[in-house]
DNA sequence: GAAATTGTTGAACGATTGATCAACAATGGT
DNA sequence: ACCATTGTTGATCAATCGTTCAACAATTTC
């Protein structure tokens, strides 16, 4: 063994991914990176060997969380279609409040450097699929229960939710009125009824 | 008078148009933009003031474009529903396209730019609310003419619409197969019957 | 405690960024 | 024909970008 590593690799993980889902990737310099992580250059290329080395783990950190607090809300109720409602309340109540404004890392991504680099493509389109795969647990599971139609096809609705949420995070963008945002959700959870 | 301009504006725009919509507003350099429309950097800024003036002269060449595209497509039939149909149709083959994973120049430029610069954000929300109208426009005759249900609610449908649209940009930037386009597609239009 | 190994530091690298400007070109007015 | 005015050009600006690296620090092994 030699030196030991003096940072908390999930610490700079966060703090990291704030920069980044604040400002962007591309607006988001080394030197930003080296204010909030309190590394120095030389550790952070160690660690992560390029800033998209650092940006690919932060994103992978990211997924991490977002799958954590996606699973919490679908399951804090018995009733699995009362789990998808609870989620999409909590997402408007987001897009409304004090951090609001904030999108997703994951949505910002696709369209800031998807297309571009293929590598961050398919990191985003894993983790993508990994919540997806959430909801359609949800609602498969609501179809067993009785509390989803049987003539509801749980893939297409999944696919769906997933394009409302992504259609959701760019309304926040546009800083929308509360209402507005209720009255969307609304409308798409109509779908499952 | 003196010395008259020598380029055609709107020929300058779309060429910047095209390089801001393929990269983004940050990756874009000034480089580039006098490499595609073959201005020197002094008529760029005597013209348009800054790389950001430019950009901004862009967005409204952009919507105007799409204002023109989308009216043509929601008045191509008699029935303004089958024309929001129609619209959404032609969507979903442009995201399965050749020149798929383009997204939309405003919609990526919500994610981009809008939380970090009020004036973009501003010119924004005008034009997608532009676009918007135009929806509410077609629903409101659509519930005149009694395709549309008198218990549904026209705006609520628009800001669904218009979320939907923007969901349906993310989901082009993740290399969706056609027929999960197709699928999500069909799900949403089945809030209009 | 010396050697080997690995982590940390901060200055520095060349490249590129958005923007400026003096020199020059082309027009209309007189 | 000359002047006033405005457009164009291309070199150039300081600032910042992502990255590297030699010097130094901390740890284990023997």
């Amino acid at each position: 063994m030699a030196r030991p590593i003096q940072f908390e690799r999930d610490d700079v993980l966060e703090k990291a991914m704030q920069a980044f889902w604040d400002k962007g990737y591309n607006v988001t310099s080394m030197s930003d990176l080296v204010n909030v992580t309190d590394l120095r250059p030389g550790s952070i290329y160690a660690a992560f060997d390029s800033k998209e080395g650092l940006f690919l783990a932060t994103l992978d950190h990211y997924a991490e969380r977002s799958v954590t607090k996606i699973e919490r809300a679908l399951t804090e109720t018995v009733s699995p279609l009362e789990g998808i409602r609870n989620f999409f309340r909590k997402l408007g109540r987001e897009t409304a409040g004090q951090h609001a404004n904030r999108s997703c890392l994951l949505v910002n991504t696709v369209l800031e450097m998807a297309r571009q680099n293929e590598t961050v493509q398919k990191r985003l389109n894993r983790h993508l699929g990994t919540i997806e795969a959430l909801f359609l647990h949800a609602l498969e599971s609501a179809q067993t229960k009785g509390e989803l139609s049987p003539n509801k096809d749980p893939k297409a609705l999944a696919a769906f939710l997933m394009t409302s949420i992504w259609g959701l995070r760019v309304l926040g963008g546009t800083n929308p009125a509360p209402a507005r945002t209720r009255s969307v959700i609304n409308q798409l959870l109509t779908l499952l009824e």
